[in-house]
DNA sequence: ATGGGAATAATGTGATCACAGATCATCGCG
DNA sequence: CGCGATGATCTGTGATCACATTATTCCCAT
């Protein structure tokens, strides 16, 4: 920490620990498409704009290339993931194996105020879609994805499946930046009705050709 | 580096980046059950046994427990994890996710080669159970698996696997310490029958019985 | 104008240090 | 003899520095 005598002795010790902050500030920024792939990232550009020198900054770099969050290119060069085409498609697979399985898991769970939260939250969805607001619109969706999975309480589980988010999160940036459409995804409205319904196979159904589909035909 | 002035000048570069020996040294002693649960570590202790100082410790511990191979105790202490037994079941059933998914995607690929391969290491398996030798029976046991699901061609959802394996790793180690048997498990014979076979439902439902029975009657 | 090479800047890595908080041992008191 | 307080030791954290390597810039020769 060092501050009693260099510093000027700010009285207020650090709320949360230095790394962990820039941890998930910048975790967040690469889950929800606030950064296209392939952009550069420097320890002492991040330490700067954290306000830390650049201890925790690699510190946080060095967690989120664990998950895949960051790549390390040749000789350290630290940027947001370029995935090929085969990748993308292998994360999609991943999510539609994790997604289904976890909204299963919360379907016994998932009272009525849970299905009321999740459209109102695939409403502010459909206004990000209108004002082509890729960062929102990605929010959102992930919002509307872990609303329910944390229903599910197999937090490993969900682990595994934000580090598979936190993969695609430049990508989807990326792609939904190209693609500048206004309507909004017709799978969410199913997984509600499936939720409603308390019907498991049509829940699990839903779940997969939303995963599958929001990204397949946007790969080209 | 720091080599030239105050250091002896040791005329070879480090072939590989320090913190990541430490990492990968670390990562394999977890995940080869060579700790026990709640076994703590500290960062000049882990700097000193591979020769380096608390710097490149510190990132491989961070690394390792974004994955889950280590956990900070209160106020930063770092340890192997003590799993509660419902996140035992819950990591198992993640097993029971991915190892049928990743041994279905090796089917069409799995040459005789790489049955006799695994059959071998079965059987190097099978003598370390006789020996009573929890490590190698752990790694041996782990290796049979990844032979197979090298073949998937699905780096990200291996990649995963990998994360759980860690997870469990010192509790496994536990349970086949305590347990004692020196009997074979059954199913990685079913795992080469359905392989020979070529049968896809066979294999998925081999898998998933060796990965759940596996640990469903240890936990008590 | 253009290509190449040298000088310069930028970047990651690892070591070291000061510091604060936790842990542990020891000693003294009841 | 038991137990609590107090001092010493241990541990993680963050900052800073030296260094090697890579990237960039700039200038000159062709």
């Amino acid at each position: 920490m060092q501050s009693s005598i260099l510093r000027p002795a700010l009285a207020d010790p650090p709320a949360q620990l230095a790394h962990d902050r820039v941890y998930r500030g910048l975790r967040q920024q690469v889950m929800h498409g606030e950064l296209f792939p392939g952009t550069p990232l420097t320890l002492r550009g991040i330490g700067k704009s954290f306000g830390v020198s650049m201890t925790p900054a690699r510190e946080a770099v060095r967690r989120l290339t664990a998950e895949g969050a960051l790549t390390f290119s040749a000789s350290g060069r630290v940027a947001t993931p370029e995935l090929s085409n085969e990748r993308i498609e292998e994360l999609a697979s991943i999510r539609a194996l994790l997604e289904p399985e976890l909204a299963s898991r919360a379907l016994r769970r998932a009272h009525l105020a849970l299905i009321d939260r999740m459209e109102s939250i695939n409403d502010s969805n459909a206004r990000a879609i209108h004002r082509q607001d890729p960062v929102e619109y990605i929010r959102t969706n992930l919002e509307f994805h872990r609303t329910l999975y944390l229903r599910a309480q197999s937090p490993a589980m969900l682990g595994l499946l934000e580090t598979v988010w936190l993969q695609l999160g430049p990508t989807m940036r990326a792609l939904y930046t190209r693609l500048k459409r206004t309507t909004a995804p017709p799978h969410h409205r199913l997984i509600l009705e499936a939720l409603r319904a308390g019907d498991d196979a049509a829940l699990r159904l839903a779940l997969r050709t939303d995963v599958t589909q929001g990204l397949r035909h946007l790969v080209v």
